[in-house]
DNA sequence: TAAGCGTGGGA
DNA sequence: TTCCCAAGCTT
């Protein structure tokens, strides 16, 4: 159970019921919903103009870009985004490169496992959809690398749909907004999911639009540290401010350790590879890391991911297949 | 369900 | 410096 102690006296499990103007009204009416209309109202007045929202990035470009944002924030997305588009513009450019390369143009983003699955559904996309991103939800779903949240987000921003768009920024603004505390769950819960479901105006274009805005401004304005309600267009509403804002209690936020894991290991070795241009010997991957058992373990990690391909004679190279 | 998976910037 | 965090997915 996670609902606060003070809450609108709404029922429990219909949360949502307590932001509708009356019981029975729409919640995307001309009435206005009490948080749809002052958020998306904010998002068109302060959204930022980032290339995978104007409508030339199309539906792969949007695509591109949900990967690449998986943990991964925007600044350091932009210039690799502009570079990926430029290079393959089209599923099927990207399709008939050898997984490697796509590793290779990931560079720095972090967590390389997404390049190799983005390259993976360009693959599908090419071979099952005619090189056209599906616009479908369970299609979507079922390519490699796209899980409920880049599936809704896709679906949504690419085409318009209306889905519970569930973000760890939207997570945290229902999680404030509505629920009144400061910071969701460590795992999105179903009670999150019907929520969302909950809040979703019944208008297709409309709930896109707020899923749109709603991330915007858990980017922005809501965000996990220094939040800034007085730039927040539903301050007034907000059950976590009118609470007078209570620190989270519960267990402690999962924290990611990285120093000296295999992590670490796995980065400097991907490194090597991704900057080499021939076969790289095992010496040069010896270098990265003084402790043998570790960098053997994280080295056959990344061959057993498929990020890393061993060759006959201690070389290794970026897959080619 | 929880752990594993990169990287770098800002407080 | 250390810690926290950033549009998650997979197993």
């Amino acid at each position: 159970m996670t609902a606060p102690t003070k809450l609108p006296p709404s029922p429990a499990d219909h949360p949502a019921d307590a932001l509708a103007g009356t019981p029975d009204a729409g919640s995307d009416g001309a009435s206005g919903h009490l948080l749809h209309s002052p958020v998306i109202a904010w998002f068109d007045a302060h959204a930022r103009d980032l290339p995978w929202r104007r409508p030339e990035a199309g539906a792969w470009g949007v695509m591109v870009s949900e990967f690449m944002l998986q943990q991964t924030p925007v600044n350091r997305v932009l210039p690799v985004y502009e570079q990926w588009l430029a290079r393959w513009p089209r599923p099927a450019d990207l399709a008939q490169e050898a997984p490697g390369e796509a590793v290779r143009a990931w560079g720095r983003l972090g967590y390389p496992r997404r390049a190799l699955r983005l390259h993976g559904a360009a693959v599908a996309i090419t071979e099952r959809h005619g090189g056209d991103v599906p616009s479908d939800h369970a299609q979507l779903l079922a390519l490699p690398g796209i899980g409920e949240y880049t599936a809704a987000a896709v679906a949504s921003f690419a085409y318009g749909q209306r889905h519970a768009v569930l973000d760890t920024n939207v997570r945290r603004v229902l999680a404030r907004a509505v629920t009144g505390v400061q910071y969701p769950p460590n795992a999105t819960t179903a009670a999150e999911r019907r929520l969302a479901r909950a809040l979703l105006p019944e208008d297709e274009r409309t709930a896109a639009r707020w899923a749109a805005a709603s991330m915007e401004l858990g980017a922005l304005v809501c965000t996990a540290k220094n939040e800034a309600c007085h730039r927040c267009p539903i301050a007034a509403q907000c059950a976590w401010r009118l609470a007078g804002k209570p620190e989270h209690d519960g267990p402690p936020r999962r924290g990611q350790t990285y120093a000296g894991t295999d992590r670490q290991v796995r980065g400097k070795l991907l490194a090597v590879l991704r900057e080499a241009h021939g076969l790289v010997p095992q010496a040069d991957l010896d270098r990265v890391w003084h402790e043998p058992v570790q960098r053997a373990r994280a080295l056959d990690g990344l061959v057993a991911d498929g990020l890393v391909e061993p060759l006959p004679g201690g070389l290794y190279r970026l897959p080619l297949t």
